[in-house]
DNA sequence: CGCGCTATTGATGGTCGTCAACCGCTGTGG
DNA sequence: CCACAGCGGTTGACGACCATCAATAGCGCG
């Protein structure tokens, strides 16, 4: 892969955005490539986190499990999305497992440059600051979504976060919906139901279509998630 | 109040801990002390974030609640807690409410003091990202502590929770334990009823006492939240 | 002394998780 | 080229859990 595919990529990841391209120069020399199969784990709940890693190409989950199998999926990443941006700095292990979802392609920078790099960028660190900042705020909105809304409320929320992230086509099964919904895969099949025979999706295998978006988000009055 | 005194909570506070006393002087001489009475509001939901805030003494609750009444309690804070370490570096709004559970002074500072200082301590900012890190993980947990548990185990994980934060005694209702739960006060009631039994906890009036931590963190197959 | 907040208990119903069965498509291997 | 396995989708029945409503009791404070 080309030098400047990889500035490319970073420029649009994090807090790299305003960041010239012959700043990014460095750091894009110390990275690499990895490729991943569809259904292959990129790391595992508990592992040490060695290398900062973003999506290059395909979709990725990041998700977490009980010992009763029960998982869910907190993140759907794609390209410029990074696997990792919390875990980096502590000695704490990964607490999110990260699958691809399609064949993707993985830009990975050792731990350690990716650390030194933010300290001599004060910008990014202020950006990264801003980035775990949403984050925050997103999970204490879906924390409040679980705890006040019905479960067709947060489908339909979710289906619309997806729409404003991805577009109208999701690639994704009911599974991986109720994944992010945290429900059941019938629960969500039924719910999908519904909203299929009020026109406002289509769903085939593996894949749904929003049909009709503005009725989506007159019925999510919910939390606003980036 | 005097000023070594401020200086004695700023050390206590998010990335402040490995900063040399005579650094923080001047941080701490921008800083001024308010006072609060049980009950009263120190910022909305939604407010713009003028100051960075500290908790000098007494307990604020942290919450977020939806249209319908329903009230989510993040995080219950005591003094060396910050109310606001998120939206400070971005023009977001507060996403939380604070209020004062009891009478407390909280220690504030201009919202552009506090960035410029962290900007010329590039630790501070480094501190700030762990803890951001850190939060974010225990959102997640909470998320997935809601998606899978019980709401008996979710009643238990939080009392242990407490207990590791607090200690033994806890002065909180059991409204407000069922607000940080997310659930209903007549639910958790009758949970703490349970317990009761069991010989676990003992409870009052606003006031809830652990008699047996070890038993408390048998039953908690919980996340270890910080 | 009475009002308000907290605790407590019971009855009831709705939501949704669980189990089970079945269908249809797709890809694979004989 | 067909058979079959496997995955995803779909529907129904059942029941557990918990929110909701209602009523009451006790404590504390003005």
């Amino acid at each position: 892969m080309k030098l400047n595919e990889k500035i490319a990529i970073l420029h649009k990841t994090l807090g790299f955005e305003d960041l010239p391209s012959d700043q990014l120069a460095p750091l894009a020399e110390l990275s690499f490539i990895r490729f991943y199969q569809k259904g292959e784990y990129i790391f595992h709940e508990g592992d040490a986190p060695l290398y900062f890693k973003v999506v290059v190409e395909g979709l990725v989950k990041l998700s977490k499990s009980t010992e009763s199998g029960k998982t869910y999926t907190a993140v759907m990443g794609w390209p410029g999305d990074t696997l990792n941006a919390v875990t980096l700095f502590e000695e704490l292990p990964r607490f999110l497992s990260a699958q691809a979802i399609r064949a993707s392609s993985i830009l990975c920078i050792k731990n350690t440059d990716f650390v030194d790099f933010v300290f001599q960028h004060p910008p990014v660190a202020l950006n990264i600051i801003k980035t775990l900042g949403r984050l925050v705020q997103t999970s204490y909105e879906r924390i409040l979504d679980m705890v006040a809304e019905k479960t067709e409320q947060r489908v339909i929320n979710m289906l619309f976060m997806l729409y404003k992230k991805f577009g109208p086509t999701l690639h994704f099964t009911n599974q991986e919906m109720a994944d992010l919904v945290g429900t059941t895969t019938e629960t969500t099949i039924r719910i999908m139901g519904q909203l299929r025979k009020q026109g406002i999706v289509q769903s085939a295998r593996g894949r749904i279509k929003i049909v009709n978006p503005a009725a989506l988000e007159e019925l999510g009055r919910g939390p606003f998630w980036a």
